[in-house]
RNA sequence: GGCCGGGUGGCAGAGAGGAUAUGCAGCGGCCUGCAAAGCCGUCUACGCCGGUUCGAAUCCGACCCCGGCCUCCA
């Protein structure tokens, strides 16, 4: 039974499909203005390994994540470095798929950009028009009616009068309430738009999610995500326009990720403290193993509970992989075989932890133990055994989409390509320092290895291997 | 001001009325020329004050701190 935390309840509730084993998942994609945010990047992992586990628990999933690539950030940002609208918009699009592709993140099923579609805006917006729950403006603005929605509220726990008082009408809108919010922007001269019934004009922010997610899923569909911070006003008025122009609930399930802070305080573009997953991925010279600490340094803390980004939590995230690494490099090495089955007792254990609102943080308590028993199993030469626990740590960390790289590449096994084979010499040195029995230079050789950050480890038959992580 | 989260061992981070989380670090042991890796064992916990209970880190109440939303943000 998998139970999902619903914020539109506030409970964790069992999840049951609309339509059977179908499961249809909208979540929030990105502005494509700027690069990847660490924050952007804790959503889609943390959505990613939910698609993945669902799709590992039999569900058959039809995952849709947006993007946004026309507002008015961009439209600033365009003038800011003198482009145009789309070779903006599709130059980070490219980083972004770049970093997700880094970081492990699957592709969504559909990835509909709000600009293909504005014919489904436009209809959406005349049928609240129709309905009463929208007007035009005289300024070529369309606004929603919002005291018109009786539910209004019901997601974030606000209640329109207590909202008043924080509410304010620009000097050049025209809202018959402050409370009012925009679908539809007349366009200033110079900016991009379309034809519409109210002029030319570009949607509003909100808009573009309630009519590609209709759309795509249907009125009304399972789950719909994105960051905390979009459950205000975001998703709020995204029920408010889906159920009053469709007439049905809009979606069942709410999930939202918590925060990212940095040093204690959130990260956010406003506070101007905010890291970019390049950034991060520089670190290291191999991208790829620093994708997959940041996706792993997610994983280890509950989708919904506030994450503290620090440098110790990437080092943190790193010794914790690196004993996963060495396990699966050793069984490779060891000769030992898969034995096509996996282990029950860790994969029932593994499910119950996923099963109680993606729990990986207790997943992987549940895949460290498997780590463990792998080993000694190894140590024993319990060949069965180990084979059968190698398969199940290989299935549990494949549906949550970790330890997919080559175990020696991660671990940097006698690879050094870029030291001019220094670290290759030392090795040899030692070595035949230790056939020797000249233990002071063996160990003083060791020291210099040590300082070049690779660490040497000793095989029986008096050679070494290596590595450099 | 209104509304949400949260305060767990040296650090990170789950859990949730009687339990060994897990990872890193520490300590003791096995292994090793010495190490490393691995294995075995082991020490540090539940913000403060009351209450409920046979029993509370877990429930209730007060208090103190921290973060967030109420305006663009994942």
């Amino acid at each position: 039974m998998l139970n999902i935390h619903n914020n539109l309840t506030g409970n964790k509730e069992e999840f049951k499909p609309i339509d059977g084993n179908r499961v249809r998942i909208y979540v929030c994609g990105m502005t494509v203005y700027d690069y990847c945010h660490l924050g952007h990047g804790r959503v889609m992992v943390g959505f990613d390994a939910i698609v993945r586990y669902l799709r590992y628990r039999g569900y058959e999933v039809t995952y849709v994540r947006n993007i946004t690539d026309i507002d008015d950030k961009i439209i600033t940002r365009a003038n800011e470095l003198g482009e145009s609208i789309e070779t903006l918009t599709d130059r980070f699009i490219g980083f972004m798929n770049e970093d997700l592709d880094v970081l492990s993140v699957l592709k969504p099923d559909i990835e509909p950009r709000a600009t293909e579609y504005i014919a489904q805006i436009i209809e959406m917006i005349e049928t609240l028009i129709g309905r009463g729950y929208a007007y035009p403006a005289e300024n070529g603005d369309v606004y929603y009616r919002t005291r018109q929605f009786k539910d209004y509220g019901k997601l974030s726990g606000t209640c329109l009068d207590e909202l008043q008082v924080g509410a304010r009408i620009e000097p050049d809108e025209m809202k018959d309430d402050p409370l009012d919010f925009v679908l539809w922007k007349g366009s200033k001269p110079h900016e991009p738009s379309w034809v519409s019934p109210w002029g030319q004009g570009r949607p509003g922010w909100h808009i573009e999610c309630s009519a590609m997610s209709t759309s795509l899923l249907g009125n009304h569909f399972d789950i719909h995500g994105g960051g905390m911070d979009l459950l205000f006003p975001h998703h709020e008025n995204e029920i408010a326009q889906s159920e009053a122009a469709t007439d049905e609930p809009f979606v069942n399930v709410w999930m939202h990720n918590g925060f990212l802070k940095i040093n204690t305080e959130k990260m956010s573009k406003s506070l101007k403290n905010f890291l970019t997953i390049r950034e991060i991925l520089a670190l290291d010279s191999n991208r790829q193993r620093m994708g997959e600490i940041l996706r792993f340094t997610f994983l280890l803390s509950h989708y919904r509970s506030p994450l503290n980004y620090s440098d110790s939590s990437m080092e943190n995230a790193k010794l914790a992989l690196k004993r996963i690494y060495l396990a699966i490099h050793k069984f490779e090495q060891s000769g030992f075989a898969s034995a096509g089955q996996s282990d029950a007792r860790y994969v029932e254990k593994f499910r119950q932890a996923m099963d109680d609102d993606f729990n990986t943080p207790e997943a992987l308590s549940v895949v460290f133990d498997c780590v463990r028993e792998l080993n000694r199993s190894m140590e024993t030469e319990s060949s069965a055994a180990a084979g059968r626990l190698f398969d199940t740590l290989m299935e549990m960390t494949g549906a949550l989409g970790i330890a997919s790289l080559d175990a020696a590449q991660f671990l940097g096994v006698e690879n050094a390509a870029d030291d001019g084979g220094a670290i290759r010499q030392l090795v040899v040195q030692r070595e035949q320092a230790r056939r020797d029995k000249k233990w002071a230079l063996a160990d003083d050789l060791r020291e210099q290895l040590v300082g070049l950050g690779v660490e040497v480890e000793d095989r029986p038959d008096g050679t070494s291997s290596w590595r450099k992580l």
